[in-house]
DNA sequence: CGGCAGTATATAAATGTTTATATACTACGA
DNA sequence: TCGTAGTATATAAACATTTATATACTGCCG
């Protein structure tokens, strides 16, 4: 169960809410993990009867009474398990990457249009993307720099591609 | 519910088994997409159902008697609605990266092992990978040559992290 | 004052995915 | 002949995730 353990992991640096580790779940992609707040909260109390965190009630000056978890050192002894857990290279399973791997069934304009579209995303991600203070950043930016040489290329291909279909010649 | 889809699209290029549709799936990872055969058999079934796609018993060489599909009209029309839908960067999710984003939680020590086991792991997965011929096998080929750049550059990094290590000035 | 936006927590229902288990057919080697 | 490996289908149970909905508190704008 890897939500509870990343939770665990943001938690060893610095005391946090259900949301405020919600807004760092979906604030940073580089965790490689998401979730929603309608998953959180019950993990977290989850790890509170296990006793992994503890529980600090504190007034918020905007909105109800904010519940703030610390980990505890039987969480910090959890977390570390789990990353002691070996590596593997990850399969991703995304709905957007599948659309990508049947480009080839689209017309070649659809295909021209969805790669310039996703070229403009990749952009944008980059510009709200940091030059990274982590490893894990480090290698989103490096990743995120290459899916746009990537996306350049398959352009470059459709346009030539383009230009020697039978109605251009 | 995109396994569906994912599905009604490799039945698109070849008529197929629910075996060999999870063999695909967990062959090719550029696919973005991956599941187990007890996923795949529901879901073939409620295709069926729903008339995306039609089905031939034939009888098998090895093994009991296969259940092959072939996609429909309805299934093609289906799936190109499907793939019409708008595009976006995916959010990786999964474990192995989220013990990336906690490198820094390690010791230099077991920071600097995994790097190099996560640098194997991705030397042996590319030369799994054939230079691709879809525009997602080009895309997974150069995002796997990053990393291992990347892998190199943070390796090479704690190297010399070790170096300037109390023990060690 | 009333509604909206942002912060904050929470639960139920629906959906998706993994794990465990069962069955069946063939070929091959001990 | 018996076990094992590979092919092939299938279901139940457990677990994880998303979507929908509800509540509450504050400040601001009209």
């Amino acid at each position: 169960m890897s939500l509870a353990h990343v939770l665990l992991g943001l938690l060893g640096r610095a005391p946090a809410s259900g949301w405020d580790l919600g807004s760092r779940l979906t604030g940073d992609p580089a965790l490689g993990w998401n979730a929603e707040l309608a998953q959180i909260y019950p993990a977290l109390q989850r790890l509170l009867r296990g006793g992994f965190v503890a529980l600090r009630r504190r007034r918020s000056p905007k909105g109800p009474p904010r519940r703030e978890y610390r980990i505890t050192a039987a969480g910090r002894r959890e977390f570390r398990e789990w990353l002691d857990e070996p590596l593997e290279i990850p399969k991703p399973h995304a709905a957007a990457l599948a659309r990508l791997a049947f480009l080839e069934k689209r017309s070649p304009e659809a295909r021209l249009a969805a790669l310039k579209l996703y070229r403009v995303l990749l952009s944008e991600e980059l510009t709200h993307t940091p030059p990274g203070t982590t490893a894990a950043r480090r290698r989103r930016r490096m990743l995120l720099e290459t899916e746009l040489r990537w996306a350049d290329a398959e352009i470059a291909a459709s346009l030539s591609g383009r230009t020697l279909s039978p109605e251009e010649r």
